[in-house]
DNA sequence: CGGTATCAAGGTAGCGCTATCCTAATGACT
DNA sequence: AGTCATTAGGATAGCGCTACCTTGATACCG
């Protein structure tokens, strides 16, 4: 056996040059072909694709990045996985723009400006087609980045009106304003709301509550408990009960998202805490557990899979170039009126 | 202002060439600066470090690719990500390969194989420098994929012991013994196993309650209650009813999975059925409501955390090439009492 | 019927890196 | 002093694909 030339450094896969011999057409036009390009002729096309089936060729996605600069990639950046919330979203973003050939890179800031500042340097060096990000709160910097990459760009979950700024989302304000109105609508006046890690949407929400509070004249700042601790079910069960040691006269209470409330209705079921007899309990997302609380907990659902599907449809239209009549969508939200209120 | 010559394709962004120029050095020699190859001068290195920052220079990581043949990114494929364990597990992952400079690719398989194959397929063509997957379970294809790959590889929940084979799990079946173990020493006799997704691993847990119960020769293959939906809490609750319906001895359940549990404890509370008083429960997981219940769930605590993150030390080190003298890391579990049992 | 517009297909030349070879300089050793 | 091994750094040549331009063939026009 002869040893063979050490310049090569083919990697022994398939390539396009590869599908071109065996289609007897040239590589330029085999890529086209495989690429869909429609000024090739259709014989010509299926001969390309037919070649492509035998030789198992499966495209280098560096050599097509690097010559094409993009990358049929979307970024996708959440600050949490461990809220379900998030989940939800990703999955629906996932289901539509995989099957549209995307890519889809997630990215966990994990609350954290700084993070997301780094991921989002990082993230742009592969040249992604697309980029989902969450909210409108971020460091200069990475604002900078997006805006000059001219990277497509869809925001999540919350909503503004700006020329070329699209966004998928709900009123954060008008749900905190509904949980406060439907607690106020059963006759409940010592309204508090509790919250933990604080984000901007956190504190939107807990902004809407305290103005309509405001508008009938029962707020009091006193019960407005706020936490930049990580959410969590044992934190609920604790903030409930100091709540009620300092404030015993509260009779309703929104939390800002349902794992506290869920952790509150545990915690008052077991210290004997009636449900809504004493205290109505409001929580925010409908995530799975609510529905099964003993008593079943009211929350305000948000559209998550809807908030995903839209986004992903939204930055495809975008990165199709196609213009978008709607540039901000509006998926709103339900309030969910179960036994705990 | 002249009209620039069509022929460049260049980005306009900062290249090797740009840094290797400013720092007065052979771009080969500023690539090796960066990348840390040890024989380059340290003063040169610090020029080159200095041009790069100045520059503001990002690899283009589809040319690095391309020329390399590898990419610093390692594909992760999980068979779910609604269950929280999984995210609890690529947390861990994220932790220990995003600071050693890898980039962390999710696919989620919804725990079909045709899928996973598929995923694998378009996620090797990426050439990752290592691959992290869920359990064993996967099409003869995929398994070929990955052989012939050459790509290390870690496993991940389950444990095996063939040479070559890398894997951080815990014994599923051992998990399953320990929990018909724990009811049969609460006195129980009348052992029920209630199941949903029916992935391996939980056929492994059934597989070993089954023969613990065996040996104390009680068990009744009637008082298996398997179903292929995905679980739930609301199908831990509706499972519980039918089973009790039907067998109304049963005085101990095993639920495969604790959003299972938490359904059945949440159902029996609302329908006044003691726990542990008429029937005791065991979940899995010790996922976050668990120790919120009332009562307060028995489960057996799975290393989630710990899984991941030695799942991720392990495939660093053979990604180094270093020779690794335990390739099966169990992590093992730890059964939880709490109030359920 | 000559000339131009149109279009499919191909040739050429990179995209921005790194593997491989090569050279010159340094030191070790006979 | 001369030979050899050992380095540091550079020159060269791709990795596999696509953007851009060109070519040749066909359609279209007055």
């Amino acid at each position: 056996m002869k040893t063979t030339e050490r310049k090569t450094r083919a990697t022994g896969r398939a390539t396009l040059s590869d599908v071109a011999r065996e289609a007897q057409v040239s590589p330029i036009t085999a890529s086209r072909a495989l690429r869909g390009v429609d000024t090739v002729d259709a014989e010509l096309a299926e001969r390309v694709r037919t070649a492509a089936a035998v030789l198992g060729y499966v495209p280098n996605p560096a050599a097509r990045a690097l010559a094409s600069a993009r990358s049929d990639t979307v970024v996708v950046l959440v600050p949490s996985l461990t809220n379900a919330v998030f989940v939800d979203v990703l999955e629906a973003i996932y289901r539509i723009l995989q099957p549209a050939g995307y890519e889809v890179l997630i990215g966990n800031s994990h609350y954290d400006r700084e993070e997301e500042e780094r991921l989002i340097r990082n993230y742009l060096a592969h040249r992604p087609s697309g980029l989902i990000v969450t909210g409108f709160d971020r460091t200069e910097a990475a604002r900078r980045l997006i805006e000059t990459s001219r990277i497509p760009t869809v925001h999540l979950m919350e909503l503004a009106q700006a020329p070329g700024v699209y966004c998928v989302g709900l009123s954060q304000a008008e749900a905190g304003a509904t949980a406060a109105r439907h607690l106020l609508g059963r006759g409940r006046r010592r309204l508090a709301f509790v919250a933990a890690q604080l984000d901007p949407r956190t504190l939107q929400r807990g902004e809407g509550f305290r103005r309509a509070l405001i508008e009938e004249a029962c707020y009091d700042p006193a019960l407005e408990l706020l936490t930049p601790a990580p959410s969590s079910m044992a934190l609920g069960g604790e903030l409930l009960v100091s709540l009620l040691e300092r404030h015993p006269d509260v009779d309703g209470i929104f939390f800002n998202n349902d794992d506290l409330a869920q952790g509150a209705l545990l915690e008052a079921l077991r210290r004997g805490i009636p449900v809504p007899g004493r205290v109505a309990v409001v929580g925010f997302n409908d995530l799975e557990g609510a529905a099964h609380m003993v008593p079943r907990l009211t929350t305000i659902r948000t559209p998550r899979e809807e908030m995903g599907r839209r986004a992903a449809e939204l930055l495809l239209a975008v990165m199709r170039g196609e213009t978008v009549k709607v540039p901000a969508v509006d998926v709103g939200f339900e309030l969910v009126t179960r036994e705990s209120t």
